[in-house]
Formats: structure tokens, C-alpha cells, sequence
DNA sequence: ATATAGATCTCGTCA
DNA sequence: TGACGAGGTCTATAT
């Protein structure tokens, strides 16, 4: 254990990603108070001293650290100790590794961000683009914006001059999206002395769930069915051509 | 790169998890589409056909399969390029590798659970038991119900018979709490034909969010501060008996 | 720092 | 299987 610890230490360091895989159970005390009994496991050290803990199963960390935490590495019982902790987020946490199958550490260099398209602001853009998908009359004033009256996916109003506010949803838009459409509602109807009547709340979604459709309509409000673009729009083309490898 | 593949195809007929550092690029298409440019990092498969790819930075995968997902292991042009498919959920992602820091791999065995102490639950359990916490007259009946009337925290009455909903949070309280505690009382009025005003809704949190107090306030309904259970109260033990380790 | 809401959210749980 | 809400949610963005 004791050249492992010094093999970490050094790791650490030189600012590497580490790997180290093993026997171990995990305190932690923070937020919540948990612990993990002994089984084997993934640990991940990162260069921005965040620390995961992977179990083999499921692709969230069961336990972790966060970024700029400190790390300490002792030796007791023969047992490698993994002490992190983050004063700032009042975080602990507690690796006891009573044996090691592999560890290993690398420099990693990235700064790349990734490119994400399908989102729920690209619903928002392709709404306010294409205002025929919520109705004939439907003009857009604005998108994603985060004004006083909150943050209004696609707000605009309709040939009578009605306002009408749009709320998107990339899945399946539930009670809670209905209620947050009706708050948007209720805030532009208080801040502008509007009748509440006078406001088209609507729904754009590919589906919605029964309870919430029941409460959208109580409400007086309406759902529209929308895909969000590029959503399984490749699934067809993807399929053909990836059909060629494994099972 | 030839030798690296045929490692990874080895390791994954035997259920081993594997972990392999190096520079890549991913592509992403299912629930939406990704692109991350070339850059270094950490590659882990799980013995459940989990897939993930962690940037240095960070706690969370940057890109992921979910578990399940079948792997293809590919050399096309001197890079090593991993396939991997979820026909179940229609995602696909490739992760095209042009050079290997290191790759290991081994079996991992761990049936554990974690347990967790200071949640959400704990903190209704807390209020179920010690009511005072809400007021003197409080008299909880449930807790933590899946009733028809929905998943309410702890349900309960007052010494006048007027039935009380206490929605918890284990932080600050927002606007989504207060609309949450709204539909509570709105369809327990309205499923038992009462008036709104005689049901009283109480938000217990440590905090609440200005926004939140003023709807709160304006829709009649109350905050009580409460502190959740063990919720940083070791603080204090912990930080003397681990001032002891690094800075 | 606080406030707000999205997320390829994930995860559990109950009908 | 769908629905619903919690999460040590995390992350991004605006104030």
C-alpha cells in the first residue's frame, strides 16, 4: 500500500487524472450524511481535484467531491485512506481502500466544450421561426428571454393583440410544466392589469401527460403537439447505417 | 492500435470494467445530437454497458450510453473508434480514438447500497414526529403518502379541524416549491369540497427565496424554518477531528 | 452570491 | 409501463 500511496501523492502533484480501481468503502458528510460498505469500485481523481467514486453498475458517481477539493492520502492498518475534503462546501468525504487492483494516471489536456442540438432553446428558436407550428395567427415578439415577467420561452400574441406565451418542452410536458406556464401566465396578467381570459397559456410538447393535460384545460389553457428539432429526425438514416456493426 | 482493440474486445466478453485514457472525438445522436471535439480523456465501460467519456473537469460524464448499450470496437484508418448503440432507447454514440495514454481493466464485484441520512424524508419524518416544529396545534396524520390526493409530505390537521399540507425542502425553498404546495392544497380543496382558505399550506425549509415568499405570502400560505435533520450538524465535530490532514 | 430553470437529467416508487 | 417527485441533483445564465 505504501508505494501506491506515494504513486498517488506524486499524481496528484503533477495535476493527472488518476484511476484506481479496488476494495473500498466510503464515508461522506456534507449535505447528507452516507455511508457505503465495502465492495469494489472506480475511483476517479481529477486534475480540477474533483473525486469520484464509481460502482460498476449505472453511470452516476455514488459518491463524489467537487471541484477544488483537497485530498490527502495516509496508510492505516494497511489500508490506503483516502481523506478529501472542500472546507468551502462544508463537504467530507472518506475512501478506505483495503486492496488494489490497478491504478494508473495520465496528463489530460482538454478544453473543448461540447455541441449540443435539441435542446430545449433550439424548441424555443424553431418555434419562433416557425410560428404555423403553434397557430395560423401566432406572431412572435420574443424568445428565451429572461425579462421581468420571467423566463418566457416564446412570447407573442395573436391577430386580436392577445398575448399569448408559449412554454416548450422537449419530452413529455407534465403537472409542473403546467403550473410554471401558469405562473408566467399569472405574473404578465398582475405586472400589465391584464384579465387572465385575455392570455393564451399554451403547451408545446411532443405529448403530455393525462393529469396535466386535465389541469392545462381547467386552466383554459391548451397543448400543442411539437417535436423539437433534429429529435430522432436521424433515427431512420442512423439506423441503416450503423445497422452493419455488432449485435 | 490494433493490440489496444483486441484488449478492449476481450474485456468486454468478460464483464470486466475498463478504463482508457486518450485523445478522442465523440459524436452523439439520440435523444439529441452532440459533438465533442478532438481532446483528452477518460473513457470508462461498465460491466452493465454503460458507457461513459469524462473530461478532466468536472463531475459528470460529458457524454454517456446509458447501460445496456452494445459496443463495437473498430480500427478504421490507424484510429481506434468505439461503436456503441441502444436500439431500446434509439442512441447512438461513436468515440473516435487517435491515441492511447493507457487502458486497464478488471472485474469489480459490489452489490452494495448506499445509504443516506438527512434527506428529504428524513426531514418529514423529523416533523411527523416532532410536530411542534410547525406550531404548537399541529397534528400530523401522514406522511410521506402516495394518496390519491397526491405525494404529500406530512398531511395533517389543527386543534380546529382545518387540515394542514407541509411541503419540505432540504434547501432554499423557490418559486416551484410554493406552485408545488399550491396544486396540494388546490386539489385537496377541491376533492373534498372545501374552501381554500380553510386549508392551511406551510412550506419547511431552512430558507426560502424572496420570489418565492412573496407568492407564498400573496397565495396565503406560510414558511417555517426548519433545519433538516444531521444537516451539516457534525460540521463542527468533523472539521476539529479532521483539521488534523492537509490544507 | 442568489435566483431560476433545463437536463441525452438519473433514480426510485407506486398505480 | 407511465406518472410523479427527489436529488449530496449538476450546470448554465442572469441579476
Amino acid at each position: 500500500m505504501d508505494s501506491t500511496a506515494v504513486k498517488i501523492e506524486e499524481a496528484l502533484k503533477r495535476n493527472d487524472t488518476i484511476v484506481i480501481a479496488g476494495e473500498c468503502e466510503v464515508q461522506y458528510s456534507g449535505r447528507a450524511e452516507a455511508f457505503l460498505p465495502l465492495g469494489e469500485r472506480l475511483l476517479i481523481l481529477k486534475s480540477d481535484k474533483a473525486f469520484l467514486v464509481h460502482q460498476p453498475l449505472g453511470h452516476q458517481p455514488i459518491n463524489y467531491m467537487r471541484p477544488d477539493s483537497s485530498h490527502s492520502i495516509v496508510v492505516e492498518d494497511g489500508k490506503l485512506v483516502i481523506y478529501s475534503k472542500n472546507v468551502g462546501n462544508k463537504d467530507f468525504m472518506t475512501v478506505k481502500l483495503t486492496s488494489v487492483h490497478f491504478i494508473n494516471s495520465t496528463k489530460l489536456n482538454d478544453g473543448q466544450k461540447i455541441q449540443i442540438m435539441g435542446t430545449e432553446k433550439d424548441m424555443s428558436e424553431m418555434i419562433y421561426n416557425t410560428p404555423l407550428l403553434i397557430s395560423e395567427d401566432f406572431k412572435p415578439l420574443s424568445m428565451e428571454e429572461h425579462t421581468k415577467y420571467g423566463f418566457i420561452d416564446v412570447f407573442g400574441h395573436d391577430k386580436e393583440g392577445n398575448i399569448v406565451i408559449v412554454e416548450c418542452k422537449r419530452f413529455r410536458a407534465d403537472l409542473s410544466a403546467v403550473t410554471q406556464l401558469r405562473r408566467y401566465v399569472e405574473k404578465i396578467a398582475a405586472a400589465k392589469g391584464i384579465e387572465l381570459g385575455k392570455i393564451k397559456g399554451i403547451i408545446a410538447a411532443p405529448k403530455i401527460t393525462g393529469n396535466a393535460e386535465q389541469m392545462l384545460n381547467d386552466w383554459g389553457y391548451s397543448f400543442i403537439s411539437v417535436k423539437p428539432p433534429n429529435f430522432h429526425e436521424k433515427w431512420d438514416k442512423k439506423q441503416s447505417t450503423l445497422d452493419a456493426f455488432g449485435k
